[in-house]
DNA sequence: GGAGTATGAATGAAAG
DNA sequence: CTTTCATTCATACTCC
């Protein structure tokens, strides 16, 4: 891209809508492309606990963001943490019936998770009713709208409610692209 | 992000240092990216006001993030703060039924606050779990210089195989509350 | 500008 | 099942 945008040179020119289109299509998909470069990392520190080891220095930011996962902090484990692999069965498991977890099946689960590390009936069994009650509260998450109006310090934000599934990540692919460029910063915005 | 088999087939493979570096190195570069379009959406903003309507395309909502610069202090805020206005009022609804967190109150007060500033259910219901929660935890320890910080009776459970997977996923609901969130975008984004 | 602290948010577990 | 509690993580704010 040719724009000086990250400069804030635009000498006077404002985008035009089609511009800000673009615009918002690739800040949706750094949106996307962050979050999950964040899980990946994440999986990854705690499939390499090892490289808690090593250099949690270097990245700043986005390493202390996830260092927090492997760092020395977690010597007082007391509360069952579902491995990636075993939340991400469960995810599975749950998107299948989402209905009530079902006790024989709670067994099964717990047999097959504990492949994966350590874990009991009853965390399996809590990890269920969890989630279940808050998928269901997320719900009415409707964001209300604050109207700025107010003596203190208000925001007038627009904010609808807008509630598309991840349509976005599904385009993903095409944009290798953009997700591995050069470091150069300067040929973020293509075209 | 497709490194990970479906089956959570992981057994021995490990990144390899070199492979770790890569990554890291790419994570970075994402920070900055995401770090520059937030600036760079900000400033345009500015120039287009009229984005606002728009800009709800159901991903990350950037603009939450962004216009909390509008608040208070011009600081972006990535986590919800309440205002004064707000604080106080929470204080008083607090003060009027300590014990009841208000199930189905907590709507009201979210809609009664949202004309002092930004806010959502969810933010009322944090505040008044955490206002409990932490009122009580200072009684109990008066005068326990350390407060929260040190913890206390270091339960040192059984620490081999020490899993600190934390919210990984491979699951969608799992950051559901990062790609739609309530107005707080604050993982993606480090500063 | 780094350490310490206050607090918003996430979540496992338990109570009701 | 629903609601609450407890613990922990992450961040922002403050102060030196």
């Amino acid at each position: 891209m040719e724009r000086e945008s990250q400069n804030g040179e635009y000498d006077g020119s404002v985008m035009t809508e089609e511009q800000m289109e673009i615009l918002r299509k690739q800040i949706a998909i750094y949106v996307v492309i962050s979050n999950n470069l964040r899980l990946l990392h994440h999986s990854l520190s705690s499939f390499n606990p090892l490289s808690s080891g090593m250099n949690q220095t270097g990245l700043g930011n986005f390493d202390q963001m996830v260092a927090s996962s492997s760092g020395h902090r977690m010597s007082t484990r007391q509360r069952w943490n579902p491995t990636s692999t075993q939340l991400k069965i469960l995810e599975r498991i749950y998107e299948e019936r989402r209905g009530t977890p079902d006790p024989r099946r709670v067994r099964e689960i717990a047999k097959e998770l504990s492949e994966h590390g350590q874990i009991t009936e009853k965390n399996v069994y809590n990890w269920f009713q969890n989630r279940r009650a808050r998928s269901k509260r997320k719900q009415p998450q409707t964001t209300t709208t604050m109207a700025g109006q107010a003596d203190d310090a208000a925001v007038a934000t627009e904010d609808e409610e807008e509630r598309r599934s991840c349509e976005v990540s599904g385009g993903f692919e095409s944009y290798d692209h953009i997700l591995f460029p050069t470091p150069d910063l300067g040929n973020i915005f293509i075209h």
